[in-house]
DNA sequence: GCCGTTTTCGGCCCGACTGTTTTCAGTCG
């Protein structure tokens, strides 16, 4: 199997955090970070650049050096560089840097002090107070570290659904190609599009005879087999994930799928249905004594106990059956219901792409419209816009706009929420925009009932239409913050504003439970990208999973609303 | 390490906060 971008990107990420706590030049190290990134997230093949001699150091921030790099890493699946600093900082040491409040600098002094070498004896040295006899460490910073690296036991074994996803792409097309395999699919919670997914749980349907399994633990990725017998294998990818996967006859396919799809309560429910029945549910299909009697599909299996078909994204066990049986269920929102995005940044801000690019992107995919929201100035490190920037680029808007015809240029921010609760720009500017996207980005760590009242104040603004990501999150790297959703949920209602989920792989905020809070207050959920770049509408894909798990429709998504249902949306709340 | 030149070396990412200081280093977004 190919060398992927993913796996590319990974070794110039961990090149920069070697760097990094070595005390590189920051430029250097941003040059990994920022090769790792386009690579990441580049459409191509880069394996396949290499073999047709495509020129790499065309590629933005790709330079002569990181080119013969790549092509090295293609070759060899690593590098001499790395090889070269994984001798100089032992392995462990680099994870501490996904500690929230630990950097390099930091980390090397852990290193060299207390001889830390991984977030367990990290845990450790601060449990013993070793941690604030060093230099520059006082007992608050022990502190902040002990509850870090507690958190950061808890999950540090499941990985973003964004990244299970794109390891699950080139398996389940490899897996697909084997001679005898008719159909291969994910299962578990990759299916359900769980924000995190612990395993990836794979199902081939399949002629008796044919090899998958013995492919499958062959192939170049592998790292290490686990299991491996005729009908099921376990083995652990060369990045650490765990693959599972499954062999099915096509007449069971269905059976097995809901079985490996999960979730366990959902399958438990089932089953106890069936019993009352007096049938049986297995992974091969649905049984009145000895007589197999559904099971080829998934909908057969359901039919068979008196449900209708429930999605994945549903099987939780949190209603979902009981809904089937009454025939409640809901029609989920899916990608092609967006009609547009409303949160989108430009190279006007920390964004890669021109305006004229995300508006082409945007409209290849289909969309009516588009809002371009900067940051605002507050984020100096985005290059946040003032007053004078934006005026400017509404105008640029304005132009494009009588240039275009069939899709629309919405003028926004993504205005900062200042500790207090104000608006980082003065209503003069923010009352020529179509929308205002609030935001927080610092003080994330204030108590609930400050974070909360600060973001009411915000939407008290005139101005206010919708709050991006809510609660700040970043999956494995920072939690939640303190905050009230209910009321502020309440409020929105209240006020006729709006709440975003996130689409970002790293945010996908609001979580499931939130849209149904959103939902149930009769809050509208915008499910935007965040794009910094054209590649970044992918990433709706993930949102809308979210949403599904949340139980949204259509008519629960803004920006599944056609332009002109939206205008007058956005305009209650500018007023 | 890349880039863009006034073509071969200097600029690239900056403001605010926190905790630890006694004037600032480290981290974050």
């Amino acid at each position: 199997m190919p060398t992927q971008n993913a796996e590319i990107a990974a070794v110039f990420t961990e090149i920069a955090d070697l760097l990094e706590i070595e005390g590189a030049n920051p430029f250097r190290i941003h040059a990994y970070r920022n090769a790792a990134r386009t690579i990441g997230e580049l459409g191509r093949s880069v394996q396949a650049m290499v073999a047709k001699g495509d020129d790499l150091d065309a590629l933005p921030g790709i330079g002569a050096d990181l080119a013969a790099k790549i092509g090295e890493v293609v070759r060899t699946g690593s590098c001499a560089l790395l090889g070269r600093l994984r001798k100089e900082v032992p392995p462990g040491v680099a994870e501490l840097l996904k500690v929230p409040g630990l950097g390099p600098k930091r980390v090397r002094a852990l290193h060299h002090e207390l001889g830390v070498q991984t977030i367990e004896q990290l845990h450790r040295a601060a449990q013993e107070g070793r941690v604030q006899t060093i230099p520059g460490f006082g007992p608050k910073t022990q502190q902040a570290i002990l509850e870090a690296t507690a958190a950061h036991r808890h999950d540090e074994r499941r990985v973003p659904i964004g990244v299970a996803a794109q390891a699950a792409e080139p398996l389940l097309a490899a897996l697909a190609s084997v001679p005898g395999a008719l159909r291969a699919v994910a299962a578990g919670s990759l299916r359900r599009r769980r924000e995190t997914v612990g395993d990836l749980d794979l199902l081939v349907a399949a002629s008796g005879d044919s090899p998958v399994i013995d492919r499958f633990i062959h192939s170049q990725d592998v790292r290490q087999v686990l299991a491996s017998g005729s009908t099921k294998a376990s083995v652990v990818l060369r990045g650490g994930l765990q693959v599972d996967l499954r062999v099915t006859p096509s007449e069971s396919f269905g059976a097995a799928w809901l079985h490996f799809t999960g979730s366990k309560a959902h399958n438990i429910a089932l089953r106890r249905m069936a019993q009352e029945k007096v049938l049986k549910i297995n992974e091969y299909g649905v049984f009145r004594g000895r007589e197999r009697i559904a099971g080829d599909t998934e909908e057969s299996v359901y039919r068979a106990v008196g449900l209708s078909y429930i999605e994945p994204e549903l099987r939780e066990d949190r209603g979902e059956i009981e809904a089937a049986r009454q025939g409640r269920l809901p029609l989920l929102v899916q990608l092609a219901d967006l009609r547009g995005d409303l949160h989108v940044h430009t190279r006007e801000s920390d964004g890669r792409g021109s305006l004229e690019a995300m508006a082409a992107a945007a409209r290849e995919r289909g969309f009516a419209y588009l809002a371009i929201t900067e940051h605002s100035r507050r984020l100096a490190m985005a290059r946040g816009v003032d007053p004078v920037r934006l005026a400017k680029q509404i105008d640029r808007i304005d132009r494009l706009n009588e240039q275009m015809r069939g899709f629309t240029l919405l003028k926004g921010i993504e205005v900062d929420i200042l500790d207090d609760g104000t608006l980082d720009l003065p209503d003069s500017i923010l009352q020529r925009l179509d929308l205002v996207v609030g935001a927080v980005h610092s003080r994330l760590d204030l108590p609930r009932a400050k974070q909360t009242a600060r973001v009411l104040r915000a939407m008290d603004s005139r101005h206010f239409t919708l709050l991006a990501h809510p609660t700040g999150r970043l999956l494995g790297e920072r939690p939640a913050c303190e905050i009230d959703l209910l009321h502020v949920l309440r409020k929105a209602h209240e006020r006729g504003c709006f709440v975003e989920l996130n689409a970002q792989p790293q945010r996908l905020d609001l979580v499931d439970t939130a849209c149904q809070m959103a939902k149930a207050e009769g809050v509208l959920v915008s499910i935007d990208s965040d794009a910094h770049s054209a590649l970044d509408f992918d990433h709706l894909q993930l949102g809308i999973g979210q949403a599904r798990r949340g139980w949204l429709e259509k008519a629960d998504v803004l920006n599944a609303r056609s332009l002109e249902e939206l205008r007058p949306l956005l305009a209650r709340t500018m007023g």
